[in-house]
DNA sequence: TGGATTTTTGCAACTTTGTTGCTTTTTTAA
DNA sequence: TTAAAAAAGCAACAAAGTTGCAAAAATCCA
């Protein structure tokens, strides 16, 4: 183990931060830490949870709106209100997102995950509909879900 | 010009909520002939403001959970924290879905429609993952928006 | 048809989620 | 080190959604 364990990611984070052209603040880098460390995607109230009392409300908000804008996360449909966020490991710029990979919603952990290696299949459309982006979000039993049963 | 046009309409509206079993009353029938005379979806902000100050709040709130409930309406994934529904067009039973039509949301009049005649397509997901419903969500300009510009 | 029973509505109060303006603090860069 | 710029914190608010309960309406059946 060695003694400098946190803050060789810490200085990863920040270089990360710095690259997107962002300040390097405290709310930044543990928001972003979150996002490293979890699985599945995150929404504004779980980061809550887990950030504990140490930042603002407002302070999220405007964080996560600040990652979405510079490309860092995306934002997740889904049909129950409560918009979900992963980190970005596609080519994202600044004011433009390019996602080709689907979302698979689990229904018993309730997580959301990026299946990155599964592409958006194109969809034909009926004529005059111009087609910008396409979100694909699959519900089912995650493949941790279904493993557990199993055992 | 018959002389009888929206009491047919409510009679007919009247049989179709009986038919799924349930009580008719005012905000119930106002609600679905909302959806009916309406193209896209619509969110509960939607259906507060077509239907004035008619009914309260908490009201349409109930309405549209009964009518989730019954199969009569389906949610629309959104990225935007605005849930909308739209009528089922297909055979959904009480407590069970059977959607297989994708929507399409336009970033120019901000409408979400149902294409009941695009199918959605089937996923290929990694080993482990046991899909049970995709929904895809297209964006991009509907039909009208593109015909308008043309004019 | 009339009235008891069941269901739905409206209201009030509350929780959660999201936004805005302004001041203080922190970060950055010279 | 310090001035300028950016971000955080705070307060106050707006919007969205939930819950319990009493009043009103719809349904059912004699």
């Amino acid at each position: 183990m060695s003694g400098s364990k946190h803050s060789n990611k810490t200085i990863e984070i920040g270089e990360s931060l710095k690259r997107k052209g962002l300040s390097v603040t405290d709310s930044r880098k543990k928001i972003m830490q979150l996002f490293m460390q979890q699985k599945g995607a995150l929404s504004h109230s779980d980061i809550e949870k887990k950030a504990g009392t140490a930042f603002d409300r407002v302070t999220i908000y405007r964080t996560l709106q600040t990652f979405l804008d510079k490309g860092i996360i995306h934002a997740i449909p889904s049909a129950d209100a409560s918009v979900r966020y992963a980190l970005c490991n596609d080519d994202c710029a600044p004011g433009h997102h390019e996602h080709q990979h689907i979302h698979f919603f689990c229904r018993q952990c309730h997580q959301t995950f990026c299946l990155d290696d599964i592409v958006t299949p194109s969809i034909g459309l009926p004529r005059g509909y111009q087609p910008q982006e396409v979100d694909v979000l699959v519900k089912g039993v995650c493949k941790n879900c279904t493993t557990a049963k199993k055992s």
